[in-house]
DNA sequence: TGATAATTTGACCGGTTGGTAAACATTACA
DNA sequence: TGTAATGTTTACCAACCGGTCAAATTATCA
């Protein structure tokens, strides 16, 4: 009998790697698609090319398989903030903020929806990282903000509203996809959305930030 | 025998709605927290005070019942937009329409959680209502945007994606608030986290759409 | 090659889920 | 009051779901 695979010594064989990776791709998307709970099994295994049985033998368990996936997602998702310079020019490191989280937006909606879908649904499994990296994370970056508007270079503002409007505003491509193509319309739901939408927000985003809306 | 809800006739009698009532609501409760297929018959049930095969009476299907909270809740949940005045002063126009949204999305999260719920997982059940209604009062509104940045009453910009901005960064504080709560740290994450998001939104969009940025 | 370990599969299991059947209780109203 | 329509409950079922097991197959390497 084979042995469970946390139990395994280190070394991997390019059979494990190939088929773990195998399983969070398919993973990714169904989970994306149906959340933790609306996703079987079954169709994981489906989608991956393999039997329930021979699934479950890399992964012990459903929640196993989705922890996994979420914390790999959640670690390249923060990756875009942590290229967040504080040495850098104020304007151009939040204006090439959110062309990356845009650009992450279009080309990852599986791993956004999938955020989102924890997140929306209380974040059962990651709260400690949210708390703790993710937190961390935030306060050192919101530091670098607030120094920029101490400094005058930016109009002041509350730095952690300002990360949540830039997430909440890129996401919204990825998560609420079917609706702002719904309302977009056939004709203008081309991929041009993007680019509209990344002129959109750096004109909100760097008019809102001007420094020359801040009074004294 | 009880014919079912659909076949009665027009009348219906105070308990028929009353027991509506009661379902829709712990239908809201348990689908915005569980998502369409986490959410179980037997729990709604519960939250509603009543046996299955009592609920059932009334929805003869859970797939029944959860789009008739969906369709209430999309009518709902369009009222501010629907307030958007063409005659009024765009500047206050704009800021009210944040202020109603994030009113919203603080004395009715459950609401947000269950549309965007809907939207997340390919809105199965509304494609028609978004690309209809939606769209239509969508469309509307935002010809009176265009008309006021052709006036020089706000500096030029996409409508569709002004109303996306406002609709994402608003419903962020329901659809995202245990991750909104982490990053605040318990001291911050008091009720006033509201009042900030507020000062901050009517910065960030008074600011970005200010008339004095608008070049020409 | 042969033996051992790793991988894969079909059959199965106990618990849950959406939904039904039919008896029972209550209300509306002639 | 009587009775027919409406409302409620208990018992139940078939399908599905996450997960197990033992047998079969394949890879590894002395």
């Amino acid at each position: 009998m084979a042995l469970p695979r946390a139990a395994r010594t280190q070394r991997r064989t390019r059979i494990q790697e190939a088929k773990e990776e195998q399983i969070l791709e398919a993973a990714l998307e169904v989970f994306s698609l149906h959340g933790f709970r609306g996703a079987t099994v079954d169709q994981i295994a489906e989608v991956a090319g393999m039997s329930k049985p021979n699934l479950l033998y890399y992964f012990r368990t459903k929640e196993t398989m989705h922890r996994a996936l979420i914390t790999r997602v959640l670690d390249t998702w923060l990756d875009p903030l942590r290229e967040f310079d504080a040495q850098g020019n104020p304007v151009s490191e939040i204006r090439s903020y959110i062309r990356r989280k845009l650009e992450m937006a279009r080309d990852f909606p599986r791993e956004s929806r999938l955020f989102a879908n924890e997140i929306l649904q209380g974040a059962p499994n990651i709260e400690d990282e949210l708390k703790g990296p993710l937190k961390s994370l935030v306060d050192e970056k919101a530091e670098v903000i607030r120094s920029w508007a101490k400094a005058g270079k930016i109009a002041k503002c509350d730095p952690y509203h300002l990360i949540f409007s830039i997430w909440s505003t890129t996401q919204h491509y990825a998560d609420f996809d079917v609706q702002v193509r719904a309302v977009l319309g056939q004709d203008q739901a081309g991929e041009g959305r993007f680019e509209d939408a990344a002129r959109f927000l750096e004109q909100l985003f760097l008019g809102g930030l001007h420094v020359s809306e801040q009074p004294g």
